[in-house]
DNA sequence: TAGCGTCTGTACGGTAACGCACATAACTTG
DNA sequence: CAAGTTATGTGCGTTACCGTACAGACGCTA
């Protein structure tokens, strides 16, 4: 049982962690730690989704593309999120899709041990669902901040709530990927990231952002940030 | 059995309508229908959830608002859709509100009923899961089409949205109002609906807006409106 | 029918972001 | 080290949309 429960702790990803350890127990046999490369596809539009992803030093971006070949992200998710949740939702494929933005660790699970566990309709369920809530809240935001918010307000949201998912000061990202998941130039990306440099707010250097002041991050995002945080504590109980 | 399976095929709603019999039969007796008045508030930001909503001739939408007030629709549900998911997610609460845009009826049901008939897992879990991945497509295009998409093509593709939740060519509708729905300008609105006029696709007279033109809205439209047509009818069987 | 409120049309300067072009800088590989 | 690839910086004309202002048009009510 401490055995468990020290797993429990460790495994890195919120969503998992807080589920009660009975639930945890019947899962754990069917764990299965994967490294995430950069770039990997976990589904894609229209394809079958064959496990479901908690991220735990990991990020993946959720995608939405068009026809001629611009994106926008609708939503991310690292050590606070799961991916793939048209696995439980029955929809069985989704018409987006999801990369890994950040290169690292997630467990993953089958998709029919998924549904199997889901339909117990226990704390798991309970747990999935809420999450999905969360999700829908960030997506909405997200649709009202790509309309009347100006780049580089989004691009401090965004960095937030990236930062949230992997608990890490560091990111490596080229202006010309932020632009894709923005949904805008690579050019714009550049004008805002040195303006927040010389703010003092971040450095950049070839693909490596660090973030210096969390604070004055936050003073700059526009509040979208805070209703998707403020959502995701309310839901999933993160302090 | 007879008299049932009428009143269900008469219900107008196409989720309740593609519920089996049986567990149709029985919300049957608990099932209430409503007028919703213009501009009636089904739920508040951060409000109590108190019925589940089922438009018949009504459409209502899912409004994201920001401190300044400015607002813009993410979603919106009709006959093909429901109105409250987030009584069965578990979240209690959302941080949108849903606001009635067409008036006319919808079926409700109360709160405890839905939670009650939810857990039971049967295929009223099954439907409500699936609409709710439908929805997440929904906002997840208008996330899209808010940061890449002009007014004009927007405004189509929510025409044609409308026309789908509320079979009727006639639309009571101020540009005013539009345009919060739109995130933009009233006048951007204006303009557009001139060009759309001009080119015969819509008449509009005071706030009554005329579809002249289907193929012709469609041909204007930008892709998302497909998209999103393509996932409703994918996930939830309609033809 | 006069008056008032609501809805719509139009115009104009300002701005954010686009598309494009090109220059520079830093790693990477032969 | 040279050459090539990738990442970043910068400028410039164009476009879509904003903010504002104002005028006309319609419909309701007194």
């Amino acid at each position: 049982m401490t055995k468990i429960s020290k797993t429990k702790e460790s495994v890195g990803n919120r969503l998992l962690a807080a589920l009660p350890d009975k639930e945890y127990e019947r899962l754990l046999p069917h764990i299965e730690v994967v490294t995430l490369e950069l770039g990997r596809v976990l589904y894609e539009s229209g394809g079958q989704l064959e496990y479901l992803y908690f991220p735990t030093t990991s990020m993946v971006a959720l995608l939405q593309t068009l026809e001629d070949g611009m994106t926008a992200e609708v939503g991310l998710a690292g050590n606070e999120g799961v991916v793939g949740i048209a696995l439980f939702l029955g929809g069985e494929t989704t018409p987006n899709q999801a990369i890994v933005q950040v290169k690292g660790k997630a467990i993953r699970l089958r998709a029919n041990l998924i549904q199997a566990e889901f339909n117990r309709g226990g704390e798991f369920q309970h747990l999935l669902l809420r999450y999905t809530q969360a999700l829908i809240t960030q997506i909405s935001q997200t649709a009202i901040c790509n309309r009347l918010h100006p780049v580089e307000q989004r691009f401090c949201r965004w960095l937030l709530l990236s930062h949230d998912q992997i608990k890490s000061n560091k990111l490596e990202m080229s202006q010309e990927l932020i632009a894709s998941l923005l949904g805008g130039r690579r050019e714009s990306v550049t004008v805002a990231a040195g303006r927040l440099q010389d703010a003092g707010l971040i450095s950049y250097n070839r693909g490596n952002i660090m973030i210096l002041d969390r604070a004055g991050l936050e003073a700059a995002a526009c509040e979208c940030y805070q209703v998707v945080k403020t959502e995701y504590d309310r839901l999933l109980g993160f302090s």
